[in-house]
RNA sequence: GCCGGUGUGGCGAAAUGGCAGACGCACAGGACUUAAAAUCCUGGGACCAUAAAAAGUCGUGUGGGUUCGAGUCCCACCACCGGCACCA
C-alpha cells in the first residue's frame, strides 16, 4: 500500500533524474530544492558527481531472481546516501538484451527475438521497480536499441579504423601508419593495413560449438565446454574477426595497479593476461638451413636441454623430418589434430609425442639433441616449440621418462631436496660458464650472452590470445563491413561509412543458420548484396560488445550526435580523488575475465584515440557474494530452491525485502537464503511502525481499509493513521540524544565502509531503545527516519511525511545528519580487570581517571582480590579507559 | 599442482591486540487472549556443580610462537568455496 504510492510519486515527480552540466533543472524538482534551481548552469559550482553503476543484467524470460537485487540494493543505499550527503548521483539501469536465449526461441518459434527481448524488458522493470530503486530511468538504454549498437558499430570502426604503435604506446587512426618501402600496389598498401587493424579477418582455428552453432572466444571455453550450456567445443580453422587485445596486454596489467578492485579479481585478470618473461634461443637445425627459435623462462637450465619438442602444427615440421620418420609424424599429427579440446586438456595427462629425425645443436655446447613433437606443447603459445630440460621441468620430466631420453642436472636445488624434477630457483651446475650463479644471476648472465651473440634475446610473453569477435548468429550487432572483389578477384573488406549506421538485421522467417553452414543472417538474400555487387558481412558481434561500453552511455544517454559528449564523459567519468571513472561498480565476479577485461580495453582504444578522458572506465569494482537456496545449495531451478524475489515481496514487500537481503551478511560473502530472515527484518519494520504511529489511529484505519472499493481509495485511507502522542516537540535528554548519535555515527561509518549488515543492526538496537521512551523527542525520531530511508525508503518516506504533516520536503534529499561527538562521550566508564591475562571483574570509573585511580579501583575489587590474595604483585598493566591486567607470581 | 578467499553457538553473523558471540533467526518459559495469530517480557556457547544458584574450568578449524593479554599478529598444517591449470 505504501509502496506503490512511494514509487508512483517519485516516477511522477522523476525524483532521481540526474542532471548533467548545462542542464536546466525544474524549479518542482527535489534536486533544485536542495541545490538550487541554476545547479547544472555553466560557470556554477554544481556539487560534486557520483557515478554508481550496477552490472545491467541480461534480462531472461525467467525473470529477476534474489541474487540481481542484492547487488541492486547494495548501489541503491549507497546512491540514496549519496544524494544526501550532497552529491549529484548517477544511478542508472539498462539491459543487455542481445543473447542467445531469445534466439534460441526465435529458431524454435519463428517469434522475432525482439518481440521476446521486450516483453522480457517490461517485466524485468516492473520488478526492478517494485523494489523502489533510485534509478533514472531517463537514462535506460537497451543493447539492442538501433540507437544504441548505432555507437556500438561506431565504436568497431574505430577499431577497424586503428593499429596499435608500439613507438607511442598507443592506438592510432590507420592513416598514420606508415607503409615500408617495398609495398607500393594497392593490393599490398591494403593487405599491409588490414594485417595491423586492431579490428582485423584471421583464418586461425578458433573454437567452434558445434551445439550452439557459433564459435566462441577463448574466454567462453572451459575445460574444453562451452560456458553458455556446457557443450564440447572443437578446434576448426575458420575466417574470423578479431579484436587485438593482445596489444594492450601491457597496459591492462600495468593498470590494475591504480584501480581499486579486490585482490582476487586482479589476481584473476593477472593470470589470464599471464605475462611471463623469459629468452627467445635459435637452435639450429642439423644439416640444415633451418633454425628453430624457442621460447623459455628459464635460459639458465640451456646446458639441461636433452631434446627439443615441436607442437603438432609447427610450421618448420615439413622442412626438417627426415624421410624414414615422415610417416610416423604425419600418423602423430593427424592423432594431435583429431583430439577435441576436452581430451587435450582433461584426458591427456599421459604425454605422447613422435621423434621426427632431426637433430638440433644446443647453441651453448654444441650438442647434438634429438627434435620431437608432442601435443603438449601448444602451437599458440610462445614459439610453438621448446627446449626440454626435464631435469628441471616437470611435463618435460615426465616425457623424458616415458621415452628414455637423457636428464642432466644443471640446477642444485638447496640442502635436503631431490634435483630430478626440482623447478624452482637454485644454483647452476654443469653449466659452463654460468656453474656456480644462483638462478637470478644466471638467467642475467646467459641472456646477455646470448644476445651478445646473436642467439636470442629477452622476451616477454603472454597468454592472453586476440579475443574472437565474430558469432554466427541472428540476434547481435551486424558489422558495418562489406566484402569486394579486387581485380584478380580476390575478396577484401571494406568498413562502410558512419552515414550508414546503424546497420540493422534483416527480417527473417527462420532463424535457423543456412544447411550450408553460413550464419543466419545469409538467408537474407536482398539484404546481402549491395547493389554495387558488394557483399554484406554476415556474422555477428558477440554479447559482449554491448556491455563494453553502456557505462559511457548513461552519462549522455540521449546524445544524438556522438557516442558520449565530451562534457558529460568529463563530468561524470571525473576522478573523484583516487583515480578517474565510475565511482563504484558492483556485480558478480562471473564476468571477471570476459567483460571487465573487454570494457578495459575497450576503453583504452576510445582514451588513446582521445574520445574518452580517463585510461580506466571503474576505479572501484566490488563483486556481491553469490546467494545459495534455502539448502545451502546453489540456487537452481533443477534442485527447485529457486527463490522468486516477487514471492518474498508479495508477502513482506520491498523494504523488508531490501533491508534482509543487506542483513544477511557481508556484501561479499556467499550465503544462503533464509526465508525466517526475512521475517526478522520485517518485524523489526514493524517496529519502526509502531515507535511512530497511534494504535487506536491504526485501528480505524485497519477497519476502513477493509471497505474502501478500491486500491486508490484505500491508499487515501492512510491519512487515518495518526502519529502517536508519545512523539513530542521536545529537546532530548542526554541518553537519548545519546543513543541517537552513537546510531548516526555507526550507520554513517559502516555505509562508508560499506558494512551494511552491521548498520542495519546499528538502527535495530536504536529502535529496541526508543521504542521504550515515554517521551519521543520529534527530532530525534526525524533524523533516524533520514538514516533509515536509504534502506527502506517507503517506510521511511511515508513516517516523514507524517511527521512533516503535508510539506513536501522529500526526504530521499534531505542532508544526511551528522553526529556530535560531545554527546557521545562517556563521564563513567566500565573497564575490564584482568588478572595474569584472565578476565576477573568489571570496574567503574570517571572516564577521565588517571592510572593510579584506575589501579586502586582495580585492586579493591572484590573479585580481583581472591585472585590476587597473598601474592606478590610482578606487574601492572593500565591502558587508560580500555582495561587492566595485574600480574601475580 | 598454482593463486585467491573463508573457517567463531543449533543457524545468518558481530568484535581499533583488551569483557568472544552485538544484532537477527530458530528454540524454551512467561504475559495478553475463550483460543490462536500478532505483540510484549525473560532465558540461552560447552563443561562441572546444584533443589536452584553462585563460584569455577574450557571455548573462535588443528599444532606451535610473539605478547601482560591473541578470534585478531607470526610460522606450520587441515578442511571447504572460487579461479587457473601441459602457457615452457
Amino acid at each position: 500500500m505504501i509502496e506503490p504510492k512511494w514509487q508512483q510519486t517519485w516516477d511522477a515527480q522523476a525524483a532521481f533524474r540526474a542532471f548533467n552540466p548545462g542542464e536546466t533543472v525544474p524549479a518542482a524538482h527535489p534536486f533544485a530544492q536542495r541545490h538550487g534551481t541554476d545547479a547544472m548552469a555553466p560557470g556554477r559550482q554544481f556539487p560534486p558527481k557520483y557515478y554508481i553503476l550496477d552490472m545491467f543484467p541480461y534480462p531472461s524470460g525467467a525473470g529477476l531472481h534474489v541474487g540481481h537485487p542484492e547487488g541492486y540494493t547494495a548501489t541503491d543505499i549507497l546512491a540514496r546516501y549519496h544524494r544526501a550527503r550532497g552529491f549529484n548521483v548517477l544511478h542508472p539501469m539498462g539491459w543487455d538484451s542481445f543473447g542467445l536465449p531469445a534466439e534460441q526461441y526465435a529458431v524454435k518459434t519463428g517469434q522475432h527475438p525482439r518481440v521476446t527481448t521486450e516483453a522480457n524488458i517490461a517485466n524485468f522493470t516492473r520488478q526492478i521497480k517494485s523494489l523502489g530503486f533510485s534509478y533514472d530511468w531517463s537514462r535506460e538504454l537497451a543493447t539492442t536499441d538501433p540507437d544504441y549498437f548505432k555507437w556500438t558499430q561506431w565504436i568497431f570502426l574505430q577499431l577497424y579504423n586503428s593499429w596499435f604503435n608500439p613507438a607511442t604506446n598507443k592506438a592510432q587512426p590507420i592513416e598514420t601508419l606508415k607503409f615500408p618501402a617495398d609495398c607500393v600496389t594497392a593490393e599490398q598498401q591494403r593487405a599491409f593495413r588490414d594485417g595491423k587493424r586492431l579490428a582485423y579477418v584471421s583464418e586461425a582455428p578458433v573454437n567452434w560449438c558445434p551445439e550452439l552453432g557459433t564459435v566462441l572466444a577463448n574466454e567462453e571455453v572451459i575445460d574444453g565446454k562451452s560456458e553458455v550450456g556446457g557443450f564440447p567445443v572443437v578446434r576448426k580453422p575458420m575466417r574470423q574477426w578479431m579484436l587485438r587485445i593482445t596489444a594492450y596486454a601491457e597496459k591492462l596489467l600495468a593498470d590494475l595497479e591504480i584501480i581499486d578492485w579486490s585482490d582476487s579479481l586482479k589476481e584473476m585478470q593477472r593470470n589470464w593476461i599471464g605475462r611471463s618473461e623469459g629468452a627467445e634461443v635459435d637452435f639450429q637445425i642439423a644439416g640444415s638451413s633451418e633454425k628453430i627459435r624457442v621460447f623459455t623462462t628459464r635460459p639458465d637450465t640451456l646446458f639441461g636441454a636433452t631434446y627439443m619438442v615441436l607442437s603438432p602444427e609447427h610450421k618448420l615440421l615439413a622442412a626438417i623430418t627426415t624421410p624414414e620418420q615422415a610417416e610416423a609424424v604425419k600418423a602423430y599429427q593427424a592423432f594431435a589434430s583429431g583430439k577435441s579440446d576436452l581430451e587435450r586438456t582433461e584426458l591427456a595427462k599421459d604425454k605422447t609425442g613422435v621423434f621426427t629425425g632431426a637433430y638440433a645443436i644446443n647453441p651453448v655446447n654444441g650438442e647434438k639433441i634429438p627434435v620431437w613433437i608432442a601435443d603438449y606443447v601448444l602451437a599458440s603459445y610462445g614459439t610453438g616449440a621448446i627446449m626440454a630440460v626435464p631435469a628441471h621441468d616437470t611435463r618435460d620430466f615426465e616425457f623424458a621418462k616415458k621415452f628414455n631420453l637423457p636428464v642432466i642436472q644443471v640446477v642444485e636445488p638447496p640442502a635436503g631436496k631431490e634435483w630430478q624434477g626440482f623447478t624452482d630457483d637454485g644454483t647452476a651446475v654443469n653449466s659452463g660458464f654460468i656453474t656456480g650463479l644462483a638462478t637470478v644471476e644466471a638467467k642475467r648472465k646467459i641472456s646477455a650472452w646470448l644476445e651478445e651473440k646473436g642467439l636470442g634475446k629477452k622476451t616477454v610473453n603472454f597468454k592472453l590470445r586476440d579475443w574472437l569477435f565474430s558469432r554466427q548468429r541472428y540476434w547481435g550487432e551486424p558489422f558495418p563491413i562489406i566484402w569486394k572483389r579486387d581485380a584478380a578477384g580476390a575478396l577484401y573488406h571494406e568498413a562502410l561509412p558512419e552515414s550508414a549506421l546503424p546497420v540493422l538485421p534483416p527480417t527473417l522467417e527462420d532463424y535457423k543458420p543456412t544447411t550450408d553452414g553460413q550464419p543466419p543472417l545469409a538467408r537474407a538474400t536482398d539484404w546481402v548484396t549491395l547493389p554495387d555487387g558488394s557483399i554484406r558481412e554476415t556474422n555477428t558481434m558477440p554479447q559482449w560488445a554491448g556491455s563494453c561500453w553502456y557505462y559511457l552511455r548513461y552519462t549522455d544517454a540521449k546524445n544524438a550526435g556522438a557516442f558520449v559528449g565530451t562534457p558529460a564523459d568529463q563530468y561524470w567519468m571525473a576522478s573523484n580523488g583516487k583515480s578517474a571513472g565510475v565511482d563504484l561498480y558492483v556485480g558478480g565476479t562471473e564476468h571477471a575475465v570476459l567483460h571487465l577485461l573487454y570494457a578495459r580495453f575497450w576503453h583504452k582504444v576510445l582514451f588513446d584515440l582521445g574520445h574518452v578522458s580517463t585510461p580506466e572506465p571503474f576505479y572501484k569494482l566490488v563483486n556481491q557474494g553469490l546467494i545459495l537456496g534455502e539448502d545451502g545449495q546453489k540456487m537452481s531451478k533443477s534442485r527447485g530452491n529457486v527463490v522468486n524475489p516477487d514471492d518474498v515481496l508479495g508477502e513482506y514487500g520491498a523494504d523488508a525485502f531490501r533491508l534482509y537481503e543487506m542483513f544477511m551478511g557481508p556484501l561479499e560473502m556467499v550465503k544462503p537464503w533464509n526465508t525466517k530472515g526475512v521475517e526478522g527484518v520485517y518485524r523489526f519494520l514493524g517496529r519502526v511502525w509502531r515507535l511512530f504511529v497511534d494504535e487506536a489511529s491504526e485501528t480505524v484505519y485497519e477497519q476502513a481499509e477493509t471497505t474502501a472499493a478500491d486500491a486508490t481509495q484505500a491508499q487515501g485511507l492512510l491519512d487515518l493513521i495518526k502519529l502517536s502522542p508519545a512523539i513530542q516537540d521536545v529537546p532530548g535528554t542526554p541518553a537519548q540524544l545519546k543513543t541517537l548519535h552513537a546510531c548516526i555515527k555507526k550507520v554513517t561509518e559502516d555505509l562508508d565502509g560499506m558494512r551494511f549488515n552491521t548498520a542495519i543492526s546499528a538502527m535495530m538496537v536504536f529502535v529496541n531503545e526508543a521504542i521504550a521512551w515515554e517521551v519521543k523527542p520529534v527530532a530525534a525520531l526525524r533524523t533516524f527516519l533520514q538514516l533509515l530511508q536509504p534502506f527502506a525508503p517507503h517506510v521511511a518516506e511515508e513516517l516523514w511525511a507524517k511527521l512533516h504533516a503535508g510539506s513536501s520536503v522529500a526526504l530521499a534529499y534531505a542532508p544526511w545528519p551528522t553526529y556530535d561527538p560531545a554527546l557521545l562521550v562517556e563521564t563513567e566508564i566500565e573497564i575490564p580487570v584482568q588478572v595474569n591475562g584472565k578476565f576477573r571483574d568489571v570496574i567503574k570509573v570517571a572516564a577521565d581517571a588517571d592510572n593510579a585511580t584506575i589501579e586502586a579501583a582495580a585492586k579493591a575489587s572484590e573479585k580481583v582480590q581472591q585472585f590476587i590474595g597473598g601474592k606478590a604483585i610482578k606487574k601492572i598493566i593500565i591502558v587508560p579507559k580500555r582495561m587492566v591486567n595485574i600480574a601475580v607470581g
